[in-house]
DNA sequence: TCAAAAGTGTTGCCGATACACCCATGG
DNA sequence: CCATGGGTGTATCGGCAACACTTTTGA
């Protein structure tokens, strides 16, 4: 009845670090992959990864099939962002699409391995090309979304790995919302929280003194921070 | 290419009193409209508003032109909630529908002048019958972001109408979060936030101290509270 | 023993809550 | 002049930011 086609895109986050040295070397930045367009409208500009909905797959379900497909990574952390769908977001006369949104995050790790190709090209989140379609509006919803969350949930876990210290965490939380926490405060912040919990174990061969492990804590699913996480208990 | 089709509903909220004496007797409520589906699936069992996505409409402009269908309103806000896409949340073996849905918020007073008929009724937010398809986890949602959202944003406006005590904006808080609240904080809170201003006039015919009337700052716009409200700015 | 980051203690400020108290009106 | 809610003043509490200070390692 409705003549109007239904696609899926995701906008994927990972962190990593920009030097052009050693891997811990610089500032942790944003950067997300995107796809160049190969058809019109908009042929040749970058666009958000994403395809249309196969007729058996949940939208989540897409949305990671679609990240799998362009980076062949999994994500760590995975949230419908928006709907977008007014008529003209095409362009001017091209066929009506609603695109439903979902934005991920990757592992620090993983993204390093994460499949580059002639299409899809990685790029620092605060210096993006002209994109195609709304998706310049899109990222920055994303943005502001995840800078958002970071503050009232333990999502910035997502981009770390197993065990980490509180000095690297609070790298992730600079790194998101762009400003330099006081570490004091943000270990008291972090440890009334009850996001983590003390492994026991210290990282060594620092030159100065080695700093505890952390890991998250289990009791809590990551996937239940999502919009409907809350009302997921039956 | 997808084989999905793709509808838009409405979660309507009203905010009237349940008492059965005079209009201003009784406990504001929250009440929200449904409608009893007349086909399978679900024959028979009441069901958000809504409907499939004309070709030439936004989402919004549909959800909109639902509300107006369903209760003859305009809301007094509107914004989007979720899209509900997963297999199978139309029963078994039914056709694949993607939702998009919105909430939106009524006037108390328009509300009254409300459109019912048969396959129409308004019912108290806390007391709804078994629904149809995944809405009640819907209505949940809704009900949890419009909690949420009176606390940060000034979407109580919707349910008054251009001028008004502070008492009443009160109630419209207690109601719609379920808890009193201290007048004076309230009182407090509300000039601070810089959401409304002084009218000038008073409020004569009570049988106690003259309130003040307010109206809402009309230098903020009610639209730009929604999601992408913080990005529109050009 | 020194540099550097981990980790702890302490203080002051600010916003929110609780609640005492005065104000203005209708009856 | 009294009951009732409008409206103002104020003390207290708790969280948070700032920052001084101690600890523990590698070099």
């Amino acid at each position: 009845m409705a003549e109007v086609s239904l696609a899926v895109s995701t906008v994927i986050f990972a962190l990593r670090s920009s030097g052009r040295f050693g891997d811990d070397e610089g500032q942790r930045r944003l950067w997300l992959p995107l796809v160049r367009r190969i058809r019109e409208p908009f042929d040749g500009r970058w666009a958000l990864p994403g395809g249309p909905l196969g007729s058996d797959e949940g939208l989540a379900e897409a949305a990671t099939s679609t990240l799998a497909k362009t980076t062949g990574l999994a994500p760590r952390y995975l949230e419908q962002l928006y709907a977008f769908g007014d008529p003209g977001r095409s362009g001017e006369d091209a066929s009506r699409v609603v695109s439903v949104v979902y934005w991920a995050l990757v592992g620090d790790d993983e993204a390093k391995a994460a499949r580059v190709g002639q299409n899809v090209r990685w790029f620092p989140a605060d210096e993006l090309p002209p994109l195609a379609f709304d998706h310049q509006l899109v990222v920055e919803y994303a943005l502001w979304r995840l800078r958002n969350k970071v503050e009232y949930s333990r999502i910035a876990s997502a981009f770390l790995g197993a065990a980490f210290t509180l000095a690297q965490l609070r790298e992730v939380y600079e790194a998101v919302l762009g400003r330099a926490l006081d570490p004091a405060n943000f270990r008291r912040q972090i440890e009334a929280s009850g996001a983590v919990e003390d492994t026991g174990e210290v990282l060594t061969g620092v030159r100065h003194r080695p700093p505890r492990l952390y890991r998250y804590n289990s009791t809590v699913d990551l996937a239940d921070q999502g919009p409907l996480g809350r009302l997921a208990q039956k």
